[in-house]
DNA sequence: TCCACTTTTGCAACAGTGTTGCCAAAGTGC
DNA sequence: GCACTTTGGCAACACTGTTGCAAAAGTGGA
């Protein structure tokens, strides 16, 4: 490979444009139901003809389809454009230590179909992945067209490059499994694999913006200088901006969407949140050091104080944003979904008193089941119109 | 505006590629010398003729000039294309609370002058505009070709996309100046504003990788999914990874460097690292809160204990490492730099203990200054090689 | 000294992108 | 019924990187 092939030609052109296109109409499917062509040139900065062009090629693949025709405003009514959501699916499982939930999404993400059953990780890696794809092909036979794949979110230490677990904590028969090759071998379909944070960020990311009306932020955009990003960099079809999703189950990790894309750091270390020091002399981790966050959190949780572990947790956040200048925080995680309302306001709360003042949510339970199936499906919203 | 208009049409392909290929030679030109076009080819994946055809617009533009030939191998000798690093100029300015100090640097973003003056921000704000200005015409007098505009770095809270300070500590009057829009009508140039955290951590990129061997970091790329940066993600021209700078003088703060590309923030508020609680219960801080490391780290500094402070800036860098996974940490500052070898080592030192095996190293004096010079130099390695 | 060989670069023709100019289609409103 | 507005497609176009091929400029061996 190139160390930096990011040089542009005429298909990556195509492809980029295509799967903006889709991306919008991705975020479309998922709020009012569609854009015409119209509302796609105003929105990409091409010209209507552009448009025009690619979604013609679009729907000769079957990706998008027409959908009747918009309230006219005085001239010809404009023809809603729609993405043919059934045209493909995508698994994504959780791996929850002693659970193991499974989603059906459409292309658009949106579940179409749910399976829970028990995961035992004390078994051999075999027979338990023998399980997991079990799990996956039942959930996919449901499916109404081609499934392109399937996605797994699961506790780090991994490598979502590679597929490859680092280390699961109390099981360490587990750790170097090659998680990706092995079911896609079992299961003849591509598979990836990223932290369960990670997936439940996608899945926050894919859902668009927060209902209610977000924080004040000038969109003026001007002369000054921008190192970095070129072209192409986007979010999710919608508002580009930033959020932390914080998941406190087992453990107590993040997953970080900077500028409308997940940050998973080079070796998908990013997001480890537990494991910052927030009392110096305070007790010690099993990590090795005092006072991490991670620490604190959970033995407040095991003393049935959850008052205090959203006091704590709402601290990390408050960290964060100030390290971050995020926009807001999900929450997510069992523990959260225990509470979830006394976690949102907990947190809220601290972030407040420090300065900090961003919207916080909670994220639907399933968010990391969805999150993962968005992993397959990202590569139609990123390039992936070629071929 | 456009919400979002990321759509690519030919004259942005056209830009691209161009800012690519110059950014390239930028980084070459600040390590070796020079490439030839099929280097060029190579390293951005795109045919030697495409490369040809874009050197011809550059050099046509003088933006590049060819170098002698390379060592043949066997066949024609490679000729050489480097920066036509003299065809533009750009001023840097770094205002230091009592001091100035400006440089005059090259296209690469070298320094090829420099001036220091006292600064006084008690003065009113329209006099001390004045002196600065007269500071920056004066270093731009000493430019050999034309200088294309200033960049300022100073410390925030600001706002980068608009160029107007929040807050000066210490000096209320300043609150909610348009420092860029003042100083460009005073200049009759283009100004960019920024945080001295942010320019010191452009100066790092741009210089490029460690020059000794970085950590292990696979460069395998693979089929998995990455929702977010489509085409065009890039960094210094060199290695894309990311680090933090990490700067220690009157306050504490951060710049910071993800996947290549300067994270400011929606508000460019990002890096406010010094107010991240380490000691719940600590001492109180002037933002309101308790156990702020900058308190902490700034009472060590005051009371003489430099391997304390070092320490805990250590504390805080691990728990950035852990939480962004990043490559490398950077410190830089004035106090750093009254002891740059002592607070290399007690960083490096905590960071290791904490199981963060991070390079950690001190940036240039002139880091900041250097920085603000790319703010303005930035454009053309991103898109400006248009018409 | 000559000649095959390799490698780099450029010229010319080409494929395919988004753009422009123009026009038909399909509504509203008087 | 007719002027007007708006949408979207057809055709010609400009310009991108690509492909095919040849010239330039070296090495190395006979």
């Amino acid at each position: 490979m190139h160390p930096s092939a990011s040089g542009a030609n005429l298909p990556v052109l195509r492809g980029h444009n295509a799967a903006l296109v889709l991306d919008l109409l991705r975020a479309a499917a998922r709020a009012d139901g569609g854009l015409s062509r119209a509302d796609l040139a105003e929105r990409t900065g091409l010209t209507p003809q552009a448009v025009s062009k690619i979604t013609a090629r679009l729907r000769t693949r079957g990706l998008i389809e027409e959908s009747g025709h918009r309230a006219p405003t005085g001239g010809k009514p404009r023809t809603g454009l729609r993405l043919a959501a059934g045209a493909r699916h995508a698994v994504g499982v959780h791996l929850d230590g002693e659970r193991l939930t499974a989603v059906l999404t459409d292309l658009a993400g949106r579940q179409v179909g749910e399976r829970t059953a028990p995961l035992d990780l004390g078994r051999p890696v075999d027979e338990a992945l023998g399980a997991v794809a079990a799990e996956i092909r039942a959930t996919a036979a449901t499916a109404s067209g081609p499934v392109i794949g399937a996605g797994v979110g699961i506790r780090g230490p991994l490598d979502h490059r590679t597929g490859v677990l680092h280390r699961v904590t109390g099981f360490p028969h587990w750790e170097g499994c090659r998680l990706r090759d092995e079911l896609a071998r079992r299961l003849g379909l591509p598979v990836a694999v990223d932290k369960n944070t990670n997936a439940a960020a996608l899945a926050v990311l894919a859902a668009g913006p927060v209902p209610a009306a977000g924080p004040a932020a000038g969109t003026g955009v001007e002369a000054g200088a921008g190192t970095g990003v070129a072209i192409g960099a986007r979010g999710g079809g919608a508002t580009v901006g930033s959020f932390a999703y914080l998941h406190l189950g087992t453990g107590l990790g993040a997953g970080l969407v900077l500028d409308g894309a997940l940050h998973r750091g080079g070796r998908t270390g990013a997001g480890e949140f537990g494991h910052q020091a927030v009392q110096l002399d305070g007790p010690p981790c099993k990590c090795g050091n005092r006072g991490c966050l991670e620490a604190l959190c959970l033995a407040a949780v095991a003393r049935g104080d959850l008052r205090g572990a959203a006091a704590l947790l709402g601290v990390g956040a408050a960290n964060l944003v100030a390290l971050l200048d995020i926009d807001r925080v999900v929450l997510g995680g069992r523990t959260v979904q225990a509470d979830p309302g006394g976690f949102r306001a907990g947190v809220a709360e601290v972030l407040a008193a420090r300065g900090r003042r961003v919207p916080v949510a909670v994220a639907p339970p399933l968010a990391v089941a969805e999150g993962a199936a968005l992993l397959v499906l990202a590569p139609f919203f990123t390039a992936a119109a070629l071929g």
